[in-house]
DNA sequence: CTTGCCTTTGACGTTAACGTCAACTTTTAC
DNA sequence: GTAAAAGTTGACGTTAACGTCAAAGGCAAG
């Protein structure tokens, strides 16, 4: 596959492509004329990436845990470093919950006052 | 308050209390030297400000939200946004709950392969 | 062969939320 | 009254994950 089309199934620009092989997150293969050519399971790979991107971790950790991700293999200090981002994420998870609790009482508030007619029952 | 008091108070830099005031998150009066001076409920804006930026606002939407944060007071279109970042909330944590539990799975292989004494049935 | 789309490398631009001096002035403590 | 601690403004630095040209070469179709 070329880069276009890796691009597009991923929902990725090409531009995401050069980066993630630039941080060694990726690899190629190139055409006698100097393109990228692309295995297709490369696709399921950067759904990967962006996924781990997206819970927060940086390029550098994802470098780290992509290839136990798919051999599934991984020495007992590399099963810490995962123990560790999934308790960081479940972490991270408890204080957003939290954070979207106190967000949907302000709401709940500003909702009720929305349905009182501009001042019914709001002063003694 | 002085700028020290809150910032240890709410476990933020003196920076960012003149970086949230830079973008109107809060206030401050002045002592005669010209030293910023704040009231004791600063700190509870702080927090709830590092909550929101934890949450993945900017700044500028913090600074949208945070009187109706306070005063619990908003018009139809304000709660629109509320209900729209609280949803987009309730999005990003069921990514992240998906993601977790298939980096869960990667952990569950990974220690599975651990326990067995290197080569135990890897091969047939 | 040439038109038109895709790709390549290189390099500068962007954005957010501060960090980090530097050179001073204010307050505080003794 | 005099250090030391804390505060002030100004301004440049940082980091990550790309965006966005620019100039040039590759590739399938007719």
């Amino acid at each position: 596959m070329r880069i276009g089309e890796v691009a597009s199934a991923a929902g990725v620009s090409t531009r995401a492509l050069r980066y993630y092989e630039q941080q060694q997150l990726i690899a190629s293969s190139r055409s006698t004329g100097g393109q990228r050519l692309y295995t297709p399971d490369t696709v399921e790979r950067v759904r990967w990436i962006q996924l781990l991107y997206a819970a927060g971790l940086s390029s550098r950790t994802i470098v780290e845990f992509l290839p136990c991700v798919h051999t599934g293999i991984a020495g007992p200090e590399m099963i810490a470093r995962l123990r560790a981002e999934r308790d960081r994420l479940d972490d991270h998870m408890r204080d957003l919950a939290a954070t979207r609790a106190r967000l949907d009482s302000v709401l709940a508030a500003a909702e009720f006052g929305a349905t009182r007619p501009a001042g019914e029952a709001a002063e003694v």
